[in-house]
DNA sequence: AAAATATTACTGACCAGTCAGTTATTAGTT
DNA sequence: AACTAATAACTGACTGGTCAGTAATATTTT
């Protein structure tokens, strides 16, 4: 055995890597622990560093979540508000494209246990809940209340109390990524999401049809 | 000071009592904290006892869970079940019913933390979310699937695809259980959750009416 | 006195965050 | 181009604190 073989270093530098590699891992470990069970040694492991390396560039478990939100999250509601600012044709059409991204680029992604994730440690880590409160459902929420004015504005849509429709409008959505992330591992067939975003728009467009028919 | 008044006993022996004081308290703390982050200590203190004592009567943390289910839901079921079973009037007004059932008896109560607490923790705990499915989830989807199929029959609903339609029905009911026990706090008005359920089963009669306006 | 019920003190396992030390890389020197 | 600091990136053992579950002991009731 020639010794003076140098063997593949036992690590390398790769400081422009990491971070991504590690928030990559960090969702994963996230999406399928939880935020408090998941040990930062597991997320170490799965990007290939160790313990120590997460804290050189993340101060803490909490800023590390947040990163992974922002990495996660943050760029699909910018498409969607760019999607709502240029949008020229009918609001219902916005809507279904709004709706159907969620599906596509949420739902079907890994960024789909993040909603559990808040929701099952809003109460013990309030710092994130308020953070994504503030980044994520505020600005969803305003953007589906725009979208209905502006359908009630140009007669697409009638009256509608926006609030609560906009709530009505989410809650499938929601629901689906909370039950792929904690049931339907318990259940023969997986959840069609496909067939409940169709039923979900046919009814969106019955309960927002205005009283006699489409105006168009 | 005299010594021979026997001071009152540092506890007594209250068999029957307990187990009821037990779930009671552990309700409150698994609502407030999830079940994995739930100090058994805590709930002991809360229902003035100590910890051993809870091992008496529960063998272990998930059971104890599995009690306070039994006792804050289940019964709720299975009045729903009952009043469907006795239903004689249309079909919509059933719905109703059930869903004004829902928001009095589980949002407003204790008990609309206990769906946050399963979806957060059934990746952690497979037998929780196990029970919960079995038990009251699939009741309560197949309560309603009765419920839709009693409507189309009758000539009340339009032929719709029930699963996706139950999932539909529940979705806000769920979210708002998981809007209470995650956001409200960080808002400045609480959820009205009378103004949801109102603009909910205007679109469910929207939704539901058959093409020709209602048959009745 | 014996049985039942309850408390208190303990054990063992777990993990976020820290830090002293190690290894790879770069820059400087000959 | 070879050798040598100097520095940046990385490692992994360790600490301090937490908590479910258990064992030993105490009190109440019959």
């Amino acid at each position: 055995m020639p010794e003076d073989v140098p063997a593949a270093p036992r690590w390398r530098r790769r400081k422009e890597a990491r971070p991504r590699e590690i928030v990559d891992a960090a969702l994963t470990v996230f999406g399928e622990r939880g935020f408090a069970a998941t040990r930062l040694e597991d997320v170490a492991a799965r990007a290939g560093v160790s313990k120590g390396t997460l804290y050189l560039y993340f101060p803490n478990k909490e800023e590390l979540f947040k990163a992974v939100v922002r990495e996660a999250i943050l760029p699909n509601l910018d498409m969607a508000e760019r999607l709502l600012a240029g949008a020229l044709g009918p609001s219902f059409a916005v809507l279904e494209t709004l709706l159907t991204l969620f599906a596509t680029r949420i739902l079907k992604s890994r960024a789909g246990a993040i909603p559990k994730l808040v929701i099952a440690e809003a109460g013990n880590f309030p710092d994130l809940a308020r953070f994504y409160h503030d980044e994520v459902i505020r600005r969803a929420f305003a953007l589906l209340a725009a979208v209905l004015e502006r359908g009630m504005a140009r007669g697409e849509f009638r009256p509608v109390d926006v609030d609560s429709t906009v709530r009505l409008i989410v809650a499938p959505m929601l629901m689906s990524a909370l039950w792929r992330s904690s049931f339907e591992a318990l259940e023969d067939r997986p959840l069609d999401v496909r067939r409940l975003v169709a039923a979900h728009l046919d009814a969106l467009r019955r309960t927002l049809a205005p009283e006699g028919g489409p105006s168009s």
